[in-house]
DNA sequence: TTGTAGGCGTTATCAC
DNA sequence: GTGATAACGCCTACAA
């Protein structure tokens, strides 16, 4: 039982088991410096009295800090896996994650601010739409890792995907495959869309092909607004390529309820590898973006720039590749 | 820009203004004790010095913790609306929200750990699965408020939607269009998993039918095999509710599949009224929790406490309403 | 093996 | 209107 609420602190163990609080601090770090029966005792102590350490107390005491700070918006399952994937590489190597959301309530500014006040020794942000020069402040100050996003700003690292090679091994399975008339669905706005529509350019003219895009969004809704706008031409395209795998889901949707066949009539491919991608009923060919492997970079980045071993780079792009499975054949003659 | 990568402090401002740093802990609370001039410049300083104050002294400095700590799993939808809703009531009210992720690499044990070496002065927990002998140790020393999930524990208040009700609400409203066979796919291990089924049965039996249980999962996965088995059967039911909407989306997938038509033949009802129920080719009707309402009572629960302004309760139901689309009909004769 | 002193950044109290 | 001083909980020296 705790006295008034209050939370019991090093002194309160060291007063009941009737020994210095430096000895307990020596105690509860497992440092040499006490005998193995007063170790013992004072851990006992300790549990009994329900002691945690103050991680505050801890990092102000520090004399580098060893946080690491994550802007993450939580409605993203591509930023959970990221998440995740950023606790695996920081907590191994001792460094704390400090998360802050990025809500309708609480905005990416509010999320860095408050990640700021934390005395995080780096951020890494999974959502970065500040403009540039605003995240260029921030980083004269802090080190600022960016995920999924291509964002020039001086002193801002980024970390994101090969898009524009991802597409280009898209296309380049799809015309391998006989297929000619392969359409793109294209999300601007959304992070790597233009990175993808420049792949999809690029490799459609390498290929001989006339590029065919059409303008939709990243959700399932809006694919299957643009399955019904292919619908509604004189002739569909033999390949679709969704702007990810939710927009691919929703083309599907709208095809299906026409009574077009995938892969038979329509091939069709998702980008990032989802969960969406590899449900039974779905069974996208997507282009994968190794999630682990951007948690990792961006992670290892961060800590790199907080230790200040090694100097400010770019860019990190990291590889794509491409999964195969039932959603692509080749055309129907 | 910064001397040698750490941070500002109060101290630093100071020395610029050439004033002291109480004079600027008043000026930057906001608080009487400094002339409209002083007040000006030193504000200016401190931004041009880019000072951010450091959350982690002042907490250690304040008496009472102003923190509310919140466990949750990032790759959930529903966590996600949790959380904002949290934000938009702890933030306003002047509590920082802490946040701690459940993931693969970071366990429900290790985020409440780790919300308690914070000295949150609250705990909610949005994914209890502990055992609820280990949340009520945690509760003898923080106040834990649980959500979703109904768990008896000692000191471990919860905040649960009136999930019985909800079930009964949506067998009525069945019964009423002229359903006599209505299945429904449980799902023991989830969160409300045995209120649902409870107030299943009971509302079946109150109408007079015999109840149809198929056990599934919370996934799309998992609706789209229980789609399948239900397509074994002799005779379809005439209404399925899935266990949540991602389970009802699966099976809607498995039925259009084997050109079985919702609502004309079979009438399909999901649970908690997400993107996906309302998503214009699903279009289900649906149980609706108010997520909204939900996170508001906890983080209000766990102020309260955390003020110890109000005693313990142990449940908080909130209720749910029925949300009505087009995926249910009367029965076909 | 154990205890003491000092300081991390902040704020509240009290003199000036 | 302003500036010293102490204290929050912890850790690193150093002294006993």
């Amino acid at each position: 039982m705790t006295k008034d609420g209050l939370s019991v602190t090093m002194a309160d163990v060291a007063k009941a088991a009737g020994v210095s609080r430096a000895l307990v601090s020596i105690v509860v770090r497992g440092v040499p410096g006490a005998s193995e029966e007063t170790r013992e005792r004072v851990r006992r102590i300790a549990a009994e009295l329900g002691y945690v350490p103050d991680q505050r107390a801890q990092a102000l005491r520090a004399q580098a800090p060893r946080a690491i700070g994550v802007a993450f918006q939580a409605v993203q399952p591509f930023h959970a896996a990221l998440v995740d994937g950023i606790y695996q590489t920081c907590e191994p190597l001792g460094y704390q994650v400090v998360l802050s959301a990025i809500t309708s309530a609480h905005g990416e500014a509010a999320a860095i601010s408050s990640l700021q006040s934390n005395r995080c020794g780096a951020i890494i942000d999974l959502s970065a739409r500040l403009a540039p020069k605003t995240l260029a402040q921030v980083a004269s100050r802090i080190p600022v890792i960016v995920v999924a996003r291509a964002v020039r700003a001086e002193g801002v690292e980024y970390v994101c995907s090969d898009d524009e090679r991802g597409l280009k091994q898209a296309v380049e399975h799809l015309s391998g495959l006989g297929h000619r008339a392969i359409c793109f669905c294209s999300s601007a706005d959304s992070g790597g869309g233009p990175e993808r529509l420049r792949g999809y350019r690029t490799a459609m003219k390498a290929a001989g092909m006339a590029a065919d895009v059409v303008e939709t969004g990243s959700t399932e809704e809006s694919g299957y607004e643009t399955g019904l706008s292919l619908l509604a031409r004189e002739s569909l395209p033999t390949a679709v390529i969704g702007f990810n795998d939710n927009c691919a889901a929703g083309v599907q949707t709208a095809l299906k309820e026409a009574g077009i066949k995938v892969p038979d009539e329509v091939s069709l491919l998702g980008i990032d590898d989802t969960g969406i991608a590899a449900a039974p009923y779905h069974q996208f060919t997507s282009v994968r973006q190794d999630v682990a492997w951007l948690g990792k970079t961006a992670s290892l980045r961060a800590i790199a720039r907080l230790e200040g071993t090694d100097g400010h780079r770019r860019a990190h792009i990291i590889p794509t590749t491409l999964t195969i499975r039932s959603s692509t054949a080749p055309p129907r003659r």
